[in-house]
DNA sequence: AGTGCGATTGACT
DNA sequence: GTCAATCGCACTA
Protein backbone atom coordinates (compact mmCIF):
# COMPACT_ATOMS: atom_id res chain seq x y z
CA UNK A 1 0.00 0.00 0.00
CA UNK A 2 1.31 3.26 -0.17
CA UNK A 3 0.20 6.94 0.92
CA UNK A 4 -1.84 7.54 -1.99
CA UNK A 5 -4.57 5.42 -1.09
CA UNK A 6 -7.70 6.01 -0.94
CA UNK A 7 -10.25 4.91 2.31
CA UNK A 8 -13.38 3.20 1.28
CA UNK A 9 -16.84 3.08 2.39
CA UNK A 10 -19.44 0.45 2.81
CA UNK A 11 -22.64 1.70 2.63
CA UNK A 12 -26.03 -0.19 3.35
CA UNK A 13 -29.43 0.93 1.87
CA UNK A 14 -32.18 -0.34 0.68
CA UNK A 15 -33.45 -1.16 4.52
CA UNK A 16 -37.02 -1.09 5.54
CA UNK A 17 -36.77 2.63 6.72
CA UNK A 18 -35.58 4.68 3.78
CA UNK A 19 -32.22 5.16 5.50
CA UNK A 20 -28.51 4.66 4.34
CA UNK A 21 -26.10 3.65 6.76
CA UNK A 22 -22.33 3.93 6.25
CA UNK A 23 -18.78 4.01 7.15
CA UNK A 24 -15.17 4.32 6.00
CA UNK A 25 -13.71 1.09 6.85
CA UNK A 26 -10.62 1.47 8.75
CA UNK A 27 -9.12 -1.64 9.63
CA UNK A 28 -9.80 -5.22 7.53
CA UNK A 29 -7.66 -8.68 7.25
CA UNK A 30 -6.41 -10.78 4.54
CA UNK A 31 -6.89 -14.09 4.10
CA UNK A 32 -5.33 -15.08 1.11
CA UNK A 33 -5.09 -17.72 -1.07
CA UNK A 34 -3.04 -20.71 0.65
CA UNK A 35 -3.99 -19.38 3.88
CA UNK A 36 -4.27 -22.33 6.70
CA UNK A 37 -6.07 -19.85 8.23
CA UNK A 38 -8.53 -18.97 5.73
CA UNK A 39 -12.12 -20.53 5.61
CA UNK A 40 -11.52 -21.27 1.61
CA UNK A 41 -8.28 -23.22 2.51
CA UNK A 42 -10.45 -26.64 3.07
CA UNK A 43 -12.01 -26.15 -0.58
CA UNK A 44 -15.54 -24.47 -1.51
CA UNK A 45 -18.11 -25.78 1.02
CA UNK A 46 -21.75 -24.51 1.07
CA UNK A 47 -20.42 -21.57 4.17
CA UNK A 48 -17.48 -20.23 1.71
CA UNK A 49 -18.85 -20.41 -1.61
CA UNK A 50 -18.94 -17.28 -1.52
CA UNK A 51 -15.40 -16.39 -1.15
CA UNK A 52 -14.82 -18.28 -4.97
CA UNK A 53 -17.18 -15.55 -6.26
CA UNK A 54 -15.02 -12.65 -8.26
CA UNK A 55 -13.76 -9.36 -6.41
CA UNK A 56 -16.04 -7.47 -4.35
CA UNK A 57 -18.58 -9.96 -3.07
CA UNK A 58 -19.87 -9.89 -0.14
CA UNK A 59 -18.66 -13.41 2.54
CA UNK A 60 -21.42 -13.22 5.34
CA UNK A 61 -20.94 -16.13 7.91
CA UNK A 62 -21.52 -16.77 11.81
CA UNK A 63 -18.76 -16.85 14.38
CA UNK A 64 -19.19 -18.44 17.49
CA UNK A 65 -23.11 -18.93 17.09
CA UNK A 66 -23.87 -15.16 17.60
CA UNK A 67 -21.74 -12.83 15.22
CA UNK A 68 -21.81 -12.26 11.60
CA UNK A 69 -18.80 -11.43 9.99
CA UNK A 70 -18.46 -9.44 6.64
CA UNK A 71 -15.72 -10.15 3.99
CA UNK A 72 -15.18 -9.46 0.87
CA UNK A 73 -13.75 -11.72 -1.81
CA UNK A 74 -10.52 -10.69 -3.43
CA UNK A 75 -9.80 -13.11 -6.61
CA UNK A 76 -11.35 -14.32 -9.57
CA UNK A 77 -13.68 -16.87 -10.27
CA UNK A 78 -12.94 -19.79 -8.45
CA UNK A 79 -10.15 -18.77 -6.70
CA UNK A 80 -10.75 -18.57 -2.38
CA UNK A 81 -9.81 -15.78 -0.87
CA UNK A 82 -11.04 -12.91 1.15
CA UNK A 83 -10.39 -9.87 3.47
CA UNK A 84 -12.42 -9.33 6.37
CA UNK A 85 -13.73 -6.29 7.37
CA UNK A 86 -12.58 -5.37 11.22
CA UNK A 87 -13.82 -2.01 11.97
CA UNK A 88 -15.78 1.22 10.14
CA UNK A 89 -15.88 4.29 11.09
CA UNK A 90 -19.15 5.92 11.50
CA UNK A 91 -20.44 8.10 8.52
CA UNK A 92 -23.87 8.57 7.94
CA UNK A 93 -27.07 7.20 9.33
CA UNK A 94 -25.70 7.26 12.73
CA UNK A 95 -28.83 7.48 15.00
CA UNK A 96 -29.92 4.36 13.04
CA UNK A 97 -26.75 2.32 13.79
CA UNK A 98 -27.77 3.33 17.55
CA UNK A 99 -30.63 1.85 17.55
CA UNK A 100 -29.75 -1.00 15.83
CA UNK A 101 -26.97 -1.88 18.63
CA UNK A 102 -28.27 -0.29 21.62
CA UNK A 103 -25.32 1.68 21.96
CA UNK A 104 -25.24 5.24 22.09
CA UNK A 105 -21.56 5.98 22.00
CA UNK A 106 -19.32 6.52 18.44
CA UNK A 107 -16.52 4.78 19.45
CA UNK A 108 -18.40 1.49 20.23
CA UNK A 109 -20.64 1.46 17.15
CA UNK A 110 -18.90 -0.34 14.45
CA UNK A 111 -15.64 -1.23 15.97
CA UNK A 112 -14.93 -4.84 15.46
CA UNK A 113 -15.93 -7.21 13.08
CA UNK A 114 -19.47 -8.71 14.67
CA UNK A 115 -20.29 -4.83 15.67
CA UNK A 116 -20.35 -3.27 12.14
CA UNK A 117 -22.09 -5.83 11.09
CA UNK A 118 -25.00 -5.63 13.82
CA UNK A 119 -24.76 -1.43 12.83
CA UNK A 120 -25.62 -1.74 9.46
CA UNK A 121 -27.69 -4.40 9.86
CA UNK A 122 -26.28 -6.93 7.30
CA UNK A 123 -27.30 -10.65 7.71
CA UNK A 124 -27.09 -13.71 5.27
CA UNK A 125 -28.95 -12.72 3.35
CA UNK A 126 -26.13 -10.29 1.68
CA UNK A 127 -24.14 -13.43 1.52
CA UNK A 128 -22.93 -13.41 -1.98
CA UNK A 129 -23.71 -10.13 -2.67
CA UNK A 130 -21.72 -8.30 -5.18
CA UNK A 131 -20.63 -4.80 -3.50
CA UNK A 132 -19.33 -3.20 -6.78
CA UNK A 133 -22.61 -2.46 -8.14
CA UNK A 134 -25.96 -0.88 -7.14
CA UNK A 135 -27.73 -2.59 -4.53
CA UNK A 136 -28.30 -3.07 -0.86
CA UNK A 137 -24.41 -3.13 -0.05
CA UNK A 138 -21.91 -1.24 -2.17
CA UNK A 139 -18.26 -0.58 -1.41
CA UNK A 140 -16.86 3.07 -3.19
CA UNK A 141 -13.64 5.36 -2.84
CA UNK A 142 -14.62 7.74 -0.52
CA UNK A 143 -12.09 11.01 -1.75
CA UNK A 144 -10.53 10.53 1.97
CA UNK A 145 -6.83 9.48 0.86
CA UNK A 146 -5.59 6.72 3.87
CA UNK A 147 -3.12 8.26 6.48
CA UNK A 148 -0.62 5.53 7.57
CA UNK A 149 -1.38 2.49 7.55
CA UNK A 150 -0.69 0.27 10.14
CA UNK A 151 0.68 -3.55 10.19
CA UNK A 152 -0.16 -5.93 12.41
CA UNK A 153 -1.12 -9.96 13.10
CA UNK A 154 -4.46 -10.55 12.91
CA UNK A 155 -6.91 -11.00 15.62
CA UNK A 156 -8.18 -14.38 17.32
CA UNK A 157 -6.43 -16.99 14.97
CA UNK A 158 -5.03 -20.22 16.51
CA UNK A 159 -2.92 -20.38 13.39
CA UNK A 160 -0.75 -18.19 11.08
CA UNK A 161 -0.44 -16.60 13.94
CA UNK A 162 2.68 -15.36 12.62
CA UNK A 163 1.65 -13.42 9.37
CA UNK A 164 1.21 -9.47 9.03
CA UNK A 165 -1.90 -9.35 7.49
CA UNK A 166 -4.00 -7.11 9.64
CA UNK A 167 -4.42 -3.33 7.86
CA UNK A 168 -5.68 -0.06 10.23
CA UNK A 169 -5.66 3.50 9.90
CA UNK A 170 -3.00 4.52 12.05
CA UNK A 171 -3.97 6.43 14.88
CA UNK A 172 -7.90 6.09 14.14
CA UNK A 173 -9.80 5.72 17.27
CA UNK A 174 -12.33 3.34 15.00
CA UNK A 175 -9.93 0.38 15.26
CA UNK A 176 -10.20 -2.41 17.20
CA UNK A 177 -7.72 -4.92 18.97
CA UNK A 178 -5.64 -4.44 22.00
CA UNK A 179 -3.54 -1.18 21.73
CA UNK A 180 -0.11 -3.42 21.73
CA UNK A 181 -1.53 -4.32 17.78
CA UNK A 182 -2.91 -1.05 16.92
CA UNK A 183 -0.37 1.86 18.07
C1' DA B 1 -26.26 -38.94 13.55
C1' DG B 2 -22.94 -37.24 16.67
C1' DT B 3 -19.05 -34.38 17.82
C1' DG B 4 -16.03 -30.44 18.05
C1' DC B 5 -15.00 -25.89 17.12
C1' DG B 6 -14.44 -21.13 16.05
C1' DA B 7 -11.74 -14.64 11.72
C1' DT B 8 -16.48 -12.59 18.81
C1' DT B 9 -18.87 -10.24 22.16
C1' DG B 10 -20.57 -8.73 26.52
C1' DA B 11 -20.94 -9.65 31.22
C1' DC B 12 -18.54 -10.36 35.20
C1' DT B 13 -14.36 -11.09 39.13
C1' DG C 1 -8.18 -9.48 33.55
C1' DT C 2 -11.38 -14.10 32.76
C1' DC C 3 -15.14 -16.71 30.72
C1' DA C 4 -19.51 -18.62 28.93
C1' DA C 5 -23.05 -18.19 25.28
C1' DT C 6 -24.42 -20.09 20.97
C1' DC C 7 -25.19 -22.35 16.19
C1' DG C 8 -23.96 -23.45 11.55
C1' DC C 9 -20.96 -26.19 9.54
C1' DA C 10 -17.16 -29.44 8.68
C1' DC C 11 -15.65 -33.82 9.78
C1' DT C 12 -15.91 -38.66 11.40
C1' DA C 13 -18.43 -43.04 11.34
Amino acid sequence: MSAADRCVTLARSELPVDTVLSGRIVETEAYPVGDAAGHAYVGMTPRNRALFLSRGHAYVYRAYGASLLLNVSSETVGVGAGVLIRALEPLEGIPAMQRNRSVRDLRDLTRGPGRLTIALDIDLRLDGADLCRTGPLRLARDGHVAPEIGVSARIGLSRETDKLLRFYLRGNPFVSGPKKLSP
